[in-house]
DNA sequence: ATGGACTCTTTGTTTCCAGC
DNA sequence: GCTGGAAACAAAGAGTCCAT
């Protein structure tokens, strides 16, 4: 209940209005809270009775950091990888499920909004911390130290000064370090013959610089020693801000020990 | 140093309705 | 009553920008 009246309350009880970034509405006099409330319950209920018809199959949820995985899983225990990680696109996911993790007790201060964010990889300025190093995993990386600079030259020649901004390369070395990080730790956890896929898309949010993150991502996972089997494309989104096809991808990559 | 706020286009979904 | 296409309607829309 606790769940289906968090999801209520942000999704169409309250004025919030999800974009790209969550922003306030026009206060609503009045909502039918007890009735949506209701919906989402019976939602839910139905989804577990369907569910309760299949083949039971265990699974376990761990709350960790990806780029620190001893902590939670055993060494070569992990066949298969199939995730969805962030993209360096400046999005911030505690900042649009900031309401719900408030309302299911999963944030109650300012310190614990802080850790999580900290146990995230970096994909945007507002998760960047002064403290942050994952740059260094990839110093020696040609292709993202080249973004970087193109970023940091074009925000200086355009004039762009504000706190964000300053921060766009910066985000964009700690994003692509911070899963150079990710796949060197999983190194240790993978059985020898799994296979990864990891969905990615090409961004253009820091001042339209291209960033080709699948291409970029197989290039570290490559020098890191996994094998990329594929590049396959996923779809294309249109970006409105330069009306260019971008790719999403997903990088299929093996370890062989 | 670091959390906060705004806004318009594209895109997917639903509704409507003429024609059968 | 059914259906395909058009119009209407929203939309957790892989952006971008300062205020405290």
């Amino acid at each position: 209940e606790r769940l289906a009246l968090a999801q209520a309350i942000v999704s169409s009880i309250s004025n919030l209005h999800f974009g790209p970034e969550v922003g306030v509405g026009r206060a609503k006099p009045d909502a039918p809270v007890v009735d949506l409330w209701l919906k989402a319950i019976d939602i839910m209920a139905n989804d577990l009775r369907e569910l309760g018809q299949r083949v039971p199959v265990e699974a376990i949820v761990h709350h960790a950091d990806s780029r620190q995985l001893l902590n939670v899983l055993e060494p070569q225990s992990i066949d298969a990888v199939i995730t969805s990680p962030p993209y360096p696109n400046e999005k911030d996911y505690t900042r649009t499920t900031r309401l719900e993790s408030v309302l299911l007790g999963f944030i109650n201060t300012k310190a614990e909004l802080r850790s999580l964010k900290q146990g995230l990889v970096r994909s945007n300025t507002r998760n960047v911390y002064a403290i942050d190093d994952d740059d260094r995993w990839v110093a020696d990386h040609a292709e993202v130290q080249r973004i970087a600079n193109e970023i940091e030259a074009r925000r200086i020649a355009l004039g762009k000064t504000s706190g964000f901004e300053r921060l766009y390369a910066r985000a964009t070395k700690l994003y692509f370090g911070g899963m150079a990080r990710h796949l060197a730790d999983l190194r240790q956890i993978l059985r020898p013959g799994a296979q990864l896929a990891y969905v990615v898309g090409d961004q253009a949010s820091y001042l339209r610089v291209m960033i080709r993150t699948g291409q970029l991502l197989a290039d570290i996972a490559r020098s890191l020693g996994y094998e990329v089997l594929a590049i396959d494309l996923f779809r294309t989104r249109l970006a409105t801000a330069t009306n260019e096809q971008m790719r999403e991808e997903v990088v299929v990559l093996r370890w062989n020990g």
